[in-house]
DNA sequence: CTTACGGCCTGTACGC
DNA sequence: TGCGTACAGGCCGTAA
């Protein structure tokens, strides 16, 4: 499920309901992950109060007070979902692969079927260069993200523009979801080489990644089949989806008589609209 | 170097 | 009902 306004949504519910507090017990049923889960990982963690809890691109970084970071991934399927004692309704429980027990009697509990998702821990001091960050793009939300930084970065690049923004060392954090969103707002086709992507067409895109981040991040995140937030509330922003996942529906704003299609580029659903992205 | 594609894994929706 | 197929919010390794 998790693009960057589902990790943001669960890194704040993550952050009020375990900053400040010790992991007294974990708990792993399956540590086959992505990647296998790290040495003695349960040992590593119990004991350590949380720091904080930080969000690079889709990684999730909850700061342990010993100076290491552990990093979680949530895949395609991955959920972070926080237990309050009597409130039992974890999602696929048949797929809790990891519990985390505060001491206070907040339990965390990660769940993912696909078991795409992943988690290591990392020294705070080593976790920029860490593998999995260190070629991150951009945070698309941050002050250092505009269109100059990211026609600097589409700079040459031959693939359609779609392929290029799911790219997280281009920006960081979206998925197919975002990626078809923010082109349908600036107006820009899917199948345009990224190259050609530079000036004010690079200036509206940026602007409209921004805005449908934020929008999606204020909505909760978007909820395709199930929860999205770590206190199992729905996100609602697929309610305002203008392409996405709706081939055939007329498209808000247009008055083209095909309204979205879908075509698939690298192997995955592009939405759009031929006659008001160009 | 850049780009394209198969594979990872499970669940669900749909057509026959 | 059952079965086969396609597809799903992500990413990585390999090949070209």
């Amino acid at each position: 499920m998790p693009e960057l306004p589902e990790v943001e949504t669960i890194r704040r519910g993550l952050a009020t309901a375990l900053e400040g507090r010790r992991i007294a017990r974990v708990t792993v049923r399956r540590s086959d992950l992505r990647r296998p889960l790290p040495e003695n990982f349960a040992a590593r963690i119990e004991g350590r109060r949380i720091t904080g809890i930080g969000r690079r691109a889709k990684y999730l970084l909850l700061s342990l007070d010993d100076d290491n970071v552990l990093l979680a991934h949530l895949g395609m399927s991955g959920r972070m979902v926080i237990e309050n004692g009597a409130e039992t309704r974890v999602a696929h429980l048949t797929h809790v692969h990891v519990s985390f027990a505060a001491e206070d009697g907040t339990v965390v509990r990660f769940s993912d079927p696909r078991r795409f998702g992943l988690m290591d821990i990392v020294a705070a001091n080593a976790l920029d260069s860490h593998a999995l960050l260190a070629g991150l793009g951009p945070e698309p939300i941050g002050n250092a993200f505009d269109g100059t930084i990211l026609a600097e970065r589409l700079k040459g690049k031959r693939t359609p523009i779609k392929a290029a923004l799911l790219d997280q060392r281009v920006v960081a954090g979206l998925g197919n979801i975002y990626v078809c969103e923010s082109l349908y707002r600036s107006g820009i086709s899917p199948k345009r080489l990224a190259r050609t992507v530079q000036g004010e067409r690079a200036h509206r895109l940026a602007d409209a990644i921004r805005a449908v981040l934020a929008d999606a991040i204020a909505a909760g995140g978007s909820s395709l089949r199930d929860h999205v937030s770590a206190t199992g509330e729905l996100g609602y922003f697929q309610h305002n989806f203008e392409v996405y996942d709706r081939e055939g529906q007329p498209c808000p704003g247009c008055d083209c008589g095909a309204g979205v299609l879908r075509i698939v580029q690298s192997g995955r659903s592009t939405f759009y609209c031929a006659a008001r992205q160009r």
